[in-house]
DNA sequence: TTAAACTATACCTGTTAGGGTATAAAATAG
DNA sequence: CTATTTTATACCCTAACAGGTATAGTTTAA
């Protein structure tokens, strides 16, 4: 298993939960626009307001080694 | 091994490289009083100017899961 | 001790992230 | 096809991030 970006990874978490970016805003307590930037990959966001979201699935953001499989993500 | 707070990776990260805040923020192309913030684990920087500083220790921010450092960690 | 280097705190300011809302587009269901 | 749900784009506004700088405090070396 590779690693993802965050921004699919929220995407795959999320239906994975069946939820609707509108219920994950609500759950995360973070607006509907700002998950859409999320999984949009926008790379100015506060790492406060991700790891709101993150939290939900039971991940942080953290340090990871770069490189590492980092050619393939969707499709694993 | 815990896992780092990312504030207290890029401290150590830094001094293993003995370099100094300012250093670091010259090298990372942000402004020193991000540096000292980041270090201080202020949680709501933006993600692309935390992962300037992580690249250059040749990391970047990613999702890993809460708490449970040890559980699956360590494959490689 | 002194002096230098490094780090922490405070102030001011421009820029922009994020919220909210409306509309449009796209996917999904019947 | 139509109707509904979900997602994407655009606009305005406020709050605060990040930069720069000055100053104060801390650590380190001689």
């Amino acid at each position: 298993m590779d690693r993802l970006e965050i921004n699919q990874f929220v995407k795959q978490k999320r239906k994975a939960l069946g939820l609707t970016q509108v219920e994950l805003s609500l759950k995360a307590g973070v607006g509907l626009r700002f998950i859409r930037e999320l999984e949009k990959g926008k790379p100015s966001l506060q790492m406060n307001k991700v790891n709101q979201v993150l939290k939900l699935f039971g991940y942080e953001l953290g340090a990871v080694q770069l490189d590492r499989e980092k050619l393939i993500d969707e499709a694993g």
